[in-house]
DNA sequence: ATTATAAGACACCATTTGGTGTCGTGTAAA
DNA sequence: TTTACACGACACCAAATGGTGTCTTATAAT
């Protein structure tokens, strides 16, 4: 028992804009603990909770208890995921294909 | 009328395995009709024609009418938002980390 | 001319999602 | 030692999600 369900998929976590939020928040401060993330929202604490439950089962959020609180810190290598899956598709952007051209054009040069 | 609904997430359309499926196999192709789309997975095609419509809700793909079927081209361009979005939290990896602390040491000699 | 194919448009359904409020418990403060 | 606070754990709910099947229309093939 005692098992972390970090079965749930990164991009999935990320979907949401309010867990995108707080990722941002965790990233701008070393810890926090949940009534310091809540106020930020408009939604109640126990909501905000479970938006941090879905980060920390993708392993983007670790929490520890200090007394009566529970801090929450962000994990951002699980990103690493999105960042490397959406790396393939840079080379289908227009952006890219100019620079390819342009390297082709200087390559007749 | 006649409106294009551009106003899906892109974070939200990327979210769905089947969606990044389709992507993926688009992005192999030049332009694949949705019947040809439709057996690589064990959905119907009603399933995987509303993916599609989500995909270009999110402007992550183009269709345009041949005959009696209907072809579809990725435009991976919106992904660039989620690259901008990642390349942020780049700065927290442990690995990153790691680079900045070699450079720190080198400017130290 | 008839038949088969491709796909949009619906109606429908179970499950998931994203929120709420309340209760109980451990910890800190008065 | 009493009171206030932080939070987990439920139970609950409306709406969104992800699938199904059927009907219809337009196009292609026979």
């Amino acid at each position: 028992m005692s098992e972390n369900n970090e079965n749930r998929d990164v991009f999935d976590a990320v979907a949401d804009p309010t867990r995108r939020r707080l990722i941002r928040l965790l990233s701008e401060a070393e810890e926090l603990p949940l009534h310091e993330l809540t106020p930020h929202f408009q939604m109640g604490r126990t909501a905000v909770s479970k938006h941090l439950t879905i980060l920390k089962e993708a392993g983007l959020v670790i929490d520890r208890k200090v007394g009566r609180e529970t801090r929450f810190r962000l994990n951002a290598t699980p990103l690493r995921e999105i960042q490397d899956w959406v790396a393939y598709y840079t080379q289908f952007w227009s952006t890219n294909i100019l620079r390819l051209k342009q390297l082709l054009k200087e390559e007749e040069d």
